[in-house]
DNA sequence: AATAGTTATGATATATTATAACATAACAGT
DNA sequence: ACTGTTATGTTATAATATATCATAACTATT
């Protein structure tokens, strides 16, 4: 099982995460021979900014303040698309947010769970979700192409009884 | 595991199908004490007339020909709330989309397979899946409360190899 | 059956999310 | 410098969803 949860859920160098998911990325991006523009950048660093997923129009709203001048929705969504296209980003569709993957390079069978208080997302993969998944699907003739898989809860930060801090 | 996948694949009695889900839905109605509206009971037909979701603005348009006078998106959508509270339709977040439930009185903990060309949405619950990913969960301390497992791919029907008429 | 309380719908407006279409600019290779 | 490609600017609009206030329908009790 493969997942970024401790980071997520404690108190760490965010600055750490930010930088090393950036370099990943122009890595990720030379190596693929595309280009990691200005706003393409700009709009993944707010995307890493916190664990939290944004939506079009915050990342619209928060890049007009870190540049000066202001952007309109498609360029938004044609970086969040670019992003999405190389697997730097995930979107939530029950959100209508996206957000930094930290697992750029690994397969995409990916796990989200959401904090329903906070709202910060952790990722998870696992073999053993995907093979029986996928065995679940051929007892019923589905060829599995994608997957989508969003845990809604109570991070630990959030759960009363516990507590993490 | 339980699935409706052989049913929403293959030819059947689909007439069957809608009237069980409405007597059904009436049934669970009156045994909550509340109120199965003939603007409820038309859109959740609407939403068993096929296995292929439906947005809220198709289901305006198909309602607006089925009934005399048209209705404005904000009925729709109390009448969806309706229905998803009382666990007798689902939304599929990625699709912006409503589809009845096959099985309103089970447990939620659905798997949609969602068929990529064909667009049907065939559901199953699996014990297995549940307490995997409880599992998980509990290992990143997460207090899991809601899941919306969606797999695309492709059903029976559409896969080219096969066929299963 | 009149009344009052609750629940459901009508109606209007508007918020939120996402894309189409066409123009311009920046870049990469010759 | 020229050309083709890729990225962004700009304007408009489509598609999805909700807020708000008014009216109607139902329910239970007098």
């Amino acid at each position: 099982m493969l997942t970024n949860a401790r980071l997520v859920h404690q108190s760490h160098d965010h600055v750490r995460c930010i930088n090393a998911a950036i370099s990943r990325a122009h890595a990720l991006c030379s190596e693929a021979n595309v280009r990691m523009t200005a706003t393409r950048e700009a709009i993944l660093r707010l995307l890493w900014q916190s664990h939290q997923p944004l939506g079009a129009y915050q990342l619209q709203q928060q890049l007009a303040k870190v540049t000066d001048k202001p952007v309109a929705p498609p360029t938004i969504y044609r970086a969040i698309e670019f992003l999405l296209e190389m697997g730097l980003v995930h979107r939530i569709p029950s959100l209508n947010a996206f957000f930094g993957c930290p697992f750029p390079t690994s397969d995409h069978s990916n796990i989200f769970m959401i904090c329903e208080q906070c709202k910060t997302v952790a990722e998870m993969a696992d073999n053993r979700v995907n093979r029986l998944l996928e065995e679940l699907t051929q007892k019923a003739n589905f060829t599995l192409n994608n997957k989508n898989i969003e845990l809604f809860g109570l991070c630990p930060n959030c759960e009363p009884g516990d507590g993490n801090e």
